[in-house]
DNA sequence: GATCGATGTAAACACTGATTACACCCTGGC
DNA sequence: GCCAGGGTGTAATCAGTGTTTACATCGATC
């Protein structure tokens, strides 16, 4: 398996998380409901019967990796954006906004199977209180109320949040399926953010002006 | 060949769209990606090697149920608002446009696992051409169409059209998922979908107007 | 050093999707 | 009328699955 074998040929203690990134990097590649417990016993070495001395069922697995998914979503979204860093102008807000919106596409994109996994049945409670770091709902809603600091939108109401994320998140699920024609997402998601703005109250004068960029891949 | 029983009393032809039928009674409850085989083909009282005479496998059928979900979803579009109909006003084409996005998002919550399957990897293609019925796309083309005809939107591009499929269908997704808070679908669309014109340029003047309701459960 | 709980193994159970060889029945041509 | 033949369904079978059970082993604690 890992390496050494000198003392320790067995898992013994890490096999939880082994369990969690073997199935999550799966779930990147493709269809994670199909995830087969004797194919993940096979490849960490041991019997299919250990696992379940660490998880009660394969559904209890799926929940696992569905939540490790919205820490590694958490951690792109740090990685576009410092959660306690703050906007220093209007333009800047929509920078900022734009490269957390970005991020959330590209994600679903990159890791599809591992997205719908997220939010289909098996990821219930994406909100579940996790006080280590901040929701996507919240990161969303800060973003949301620099704008409104900076002037760049009328309103930042919870129903405003709410709207936005439902506006993010569509783009997102619609662009990532298979069956979508990919598209270039940067640009893509640019034209979709001053559109979703808008509808809050963005104010012309922002959108033409050239904005500092966040840039991501 | 239809029926009659006396001298047959076998399935003898029928069982293709039998298998669709129970399939997709199936997929209304829940999760119809663990549909069995077996299951199935006792539930038609059909030896299990008989359902492969007409599919060729599992994923065919859960594909051919996919295409039933956008036929579903086309005659319910249908029911709140002919295709071959037209707005009589700005108001009636607001009134139009609701109704639509609220079939929407009532058909992703009343069968959420219907909804799952059409827009996963099994339901490729939704916009697969199907000349008789017009697409869910097509519909809401045709819905911005009109409201941009009677002035009640400032643009309605191709851009545009997408960006409002993206709004309604991401707010039907997350709404529709059982992790999310189950809110009052209609005022919660309604209130979804002034926004989203807003980004369209929506005016003013219609935003208190009392306008005709294509209502709908 | 014995004890005990946590962790892993091996074998078994009931179930699944799929394939195969076989039986049936309807249809069409002679 | 009859008989080939294709479409449809059956029964048995195969490999593979999730899960449970009885048993072994390891590491820390008294």
């Amino acid at each position: 398996m890992t390496q050494s074998a000198d003392t320790k040929p067995l898992h013994h203690g890490r096999l939880r998380e082994e369990v969690i990134r073997h199935a999550l990097a799966e779930a990147r590649l493709g269809a994670i409901e199909g995830l087969s417990m004797r194919d993940l016993s096979r490849q960490l070495g041991v019997s299919p019967g250990a696992i379940y001395r660490h998880f009660e069922d394969r559904d209890a697995i799926l929940s696992a990796v569905a939540q490790a998914g919205f820490d590694l979503l958490a951690e792109r979204f740090a990685a576009a954006l410092p959660f306690d860093s703050t906007a220093t102008s209007g333009a800047d807000a929509v920078a900022r906004f734009e490269a957390l919106a970005i991020a959330y596409v590209t994600f679903a994109s990159t890791h599809y199977g591992l997205w719908r996994l997220m939010f289909g049945p098996y990821g219930r409670d994406p909100e579940a209180p996790r006080p280590e770091r901040p929701t996507t709902y919240q990161w969303l809603g800060k973003a949301l109320a620099e704008l409104h600091a900076h002037g760049v939108i009328e309103t930042a109401t919870p129903e405003d949040q709410y709207f936005v994320w439902t506006a993010v998140h569509g783009l997102s699920d619609l662009q990532a399926s298979p069956a979508a024609p990919s598209a270039p997402v940067t640009a893509n998601t640019r034209r979709h953010v001053r559109l979703t703005l808008r509808a809050l109250g963005y104010r012309a004068k922002y959108l033409d002006s050239a904005v500092p960029r966040h840039d991501q891949t």
